[in-house]
DNA sequence: GAGTACGAAATCGTATACGATCAGCCTAGC
DNA sequence: GCTAGGCTGATCGTATACGATTTCGTACTC
């Protein structure tokens, strides 16, 4: 890599040539590890041992190092000291808290946003949710997760408080992490889901008040939850400490 | 100055309460380098160079800039690469949106715990409040903040979703990173805090529905947000892009 | 005089090496 | 046959060393 001379004039932004220089190694090894847990090449309970780790990715261990205790802090992976680090396992509990949280994010997310909601943007939101609806024919679960995703993603994108959409964005994070494709299968709630959409966008075109709106949102996500809570059996659900909408 | 923190640092929800044996240097000198944070010995804007940390705890640069990517993560710092750590700034517009997430999961968090709470609980809550009120006479902003958090804490104890309870503790985390006390301190506002608590005690006791409680105890942490509002001028009001209440 | 190009110092990023700690196994004793 | 103790291998924790990148000061040119 030649030394670039400093170009005169504006171009703060240099783009060497590189569509995707993805900064340190300690990022791109985040990268990787976070990829092979969400593709599902480690599996919950699969030891991340930092020399084959290391070379595997070509790279140091001290990157990896790095990489792992981030991953630990977004509860991607458990870390044990002078123990190593293993694959976060799927608990029905820990999914069940992350989407009542999620709830509460998610919700107070579009009441904030609606106010500032245009035109345009439920017109795209419309768009999305009308291609999950005709996905619903020959169903694919990761395909329609992925709709959803941007079909709340519109509706969030006006949302002035960054710390709320980090929260939201770190409770999609912990469901990939817990392969929500596992649990949120429940047959006949995608159709629901695209009619809940619906009522929201017109719940929002309606104008309506910013407790209507996180309600509704609150209670979408919930509803989510409840398909899944009755599809396990009444001692199943018994010691699971909350109830999805309280 | 009674430390009555809640979980120093454990972003992660599984931390395993790592007792008090001085654990490895990585975790000594983000104790270290937090306290000096929160202490106020690193003001805000303070440049945090690795090598210079490193000769002043008697550590290697290694365990100093895996505590520095810690506090990253907890956004007590800002990390640039290749430049360097700064200690977090005092933001108002950061306090806006702390106090705005605290107010939604705090709402969350006691209106969860509310059908667990014990009379017992209600009794210990009470006399931290009325602690508070006695403290009003020679009002100390530490003291009342220490108390107001534990408070809270009496309250929160039985929440089930321990999700929840670690974005509060994230909240107050960076509200102690903001120096709150610069902030929240209103006069007359502690008043109208203690008066607050008493009624969301007189609430829960009378069996009151979720939804009122988390109404009542979003409104009590909105309410000092408005107060800090109040006495900003109109133009600074203007771009702040939400309302504490919304 | 203003702006630009160059260079040197400072700082972070990464690699390698060694020490500390833990889990599992093997052996010896009862 | 069973249990207790020590041993060994594996893995993480930390230190040191070197290379890459940025920043800031300085001299030069227009």
């Amino acid at each position: 890599m030649g030394r670039h001379a400093p170009e005169p004039g504006g171009a703060a932004v240099t783009t060497p040539t590189a569509g995707e220089t993805a900064g340190s190694k300690s990022e791109r090894a985040y990268a990787a590890i976070k990829e092979k847990i969400l593709g599902g090449e480690y599996t919950p309970g699969y030891r991340l041992v930092l020399a084959k780790l290391a070379g595997d990715l070509g790279f140091s261990v001290v990157p990896v190092r790095e990489a792992i205790r981030r991953l630990e802090a977004e509860n991607f992976v458990t870390f044990e000291r002078n123990v190593g680090a293993t694959v976060a396992g799927i608990d029905p509990t820990e999914y069940l808290f992350t989407m009542q949280t999620l709830s509460i994010v998610e919700g107070a997310a579009t009441a904030l946003s609606a106010p500032l909601i245009t035109a345009s943007d439920i017109a795209r939101a419309r768009a999305v949710n009308a291609a999950m609806r005709e996905s619903l024919d020959h169903f694919d679960p990761i395909r329609f997760t992925a709709l959803n995703l941007e079909f709340h993603s519109v509706l969030f994108e006006n949302c002035p408080n960054p710390h709320i959409l980090d929260l939201v964005h770190r409770g999609w994070n912990r469901l990939q992490a817990l392969r929500s494709s596992t649990f949120s299968y429940v047959p006949g709630r995608a159709k629901e889901s695209v009619a809940e959409h619906e009522a929201l966008l017109a719940l929002l075109e309606s104008g309506a008040g910013a407790d209507d709106v996180e309600r509704a949102a609150r209670a979408h996500r919930a509803a989510t939850l409840d398909a899944y809570l009755a599809r396990r059996s009444p001692e199943q659900r018994a010691h699971v400490p909350v109830s999805a909408s309280y």
